[in-house]
DNA sequence: TATGAATTACGATAAATTTCGTAGGTTTTG
DNA sequence: CAAAACCTACGAAATTTATCGTAATTCATA
């Protein structure tokens, strides 16, 4: 059994529990509900069938509400999910998307530095 | 009314048409097939579905079969599905995708000296 | 021109996703 | 303790996407 790639909507809760760690349907739903709206049972709905996928573990303690936390991890998942948009979007040239991400999105000082030293990391490793 | 996002399969039409120019639908579905198995009437009627949304343009001639072309820009439209992806999976730090971009895709030496340019550019211009 | 091959148009089905109402149970509180 | 507030489970509707069969049309050609 593969566990599938999240949905967009499956994508916001996990968003949510990586940031906030293990948290109740009630806590991600008014996190979510910041950006859009939505409706509780909307979103208890999709974390119940995102348990039943495997997205999310329920670590039930004896609190009168559910607590779920997230069951893949964060690098994992966005490193999957950067393969298929890289392969579909961009036809799989990660320089073309870094350019374009870099070009368009004003991008820090600090940051410039490390991508710069990871850059000097890969030349090495060569 | 706006110009909706493609959908995965309307992006593998978009990417033909951008890679080859004006086709007919027996092309694009040729150029498609080699990547995954799928009737003509398919890719035929998702191409009539871009039409009506406004990704595709007819350029009807006299010839016998219809000829489309894409009404979108390649540019354009990566830029836009990187944004939303950015937002969705990254929480918007491009940083972050170029790190895990570079770090887990070969990137030749050629393509790095690019990137680097591309920095020295966009600190010149703060 | 009549036949056959290719193309288009149309409609229907299926699957996946998103949404929410309602019923039933639990907890809190007045 | 009774009422109100809150939570879960369940089912169903609505939407979107993907797929393809069939009928109608057009074109080439025998």
């Amino acid at each position: 059994m593969e566990i599938p790639k999240p949905t967009e909507s499956e994508l916001q809760v996990l968003q949510v529990l990586w940031q906030n760690g293990a948290s109740t349907v009630r806590f991600v739903n008014d996190e979510i509900a910041k950006q859009k709206t939505v409706g509780y049972t909307t979103t208890l709905k999709i974390m119940q069938m995102m348990t039943e996928k495997g997205l999310l573990k329920r670590v039930s303690t004896d609190e009168k509400a559910h607590i779920f936390e997230a069951a893949i991890s964060e690098q994992e998942t966005q490193q999957k999910l950067l393969d298929k948009f890289l392969d579909a979007t961009f036809k799989g040239s990660a320089m073309k998307l870094v350019m374009q991400a870099l070009g368009n999105h004003q991008t820090s000082q600090n940051e410039l530095d490390e991508i710069k030293k990871l850059i000097e990391q890969i030349e090495k490793n060569k």
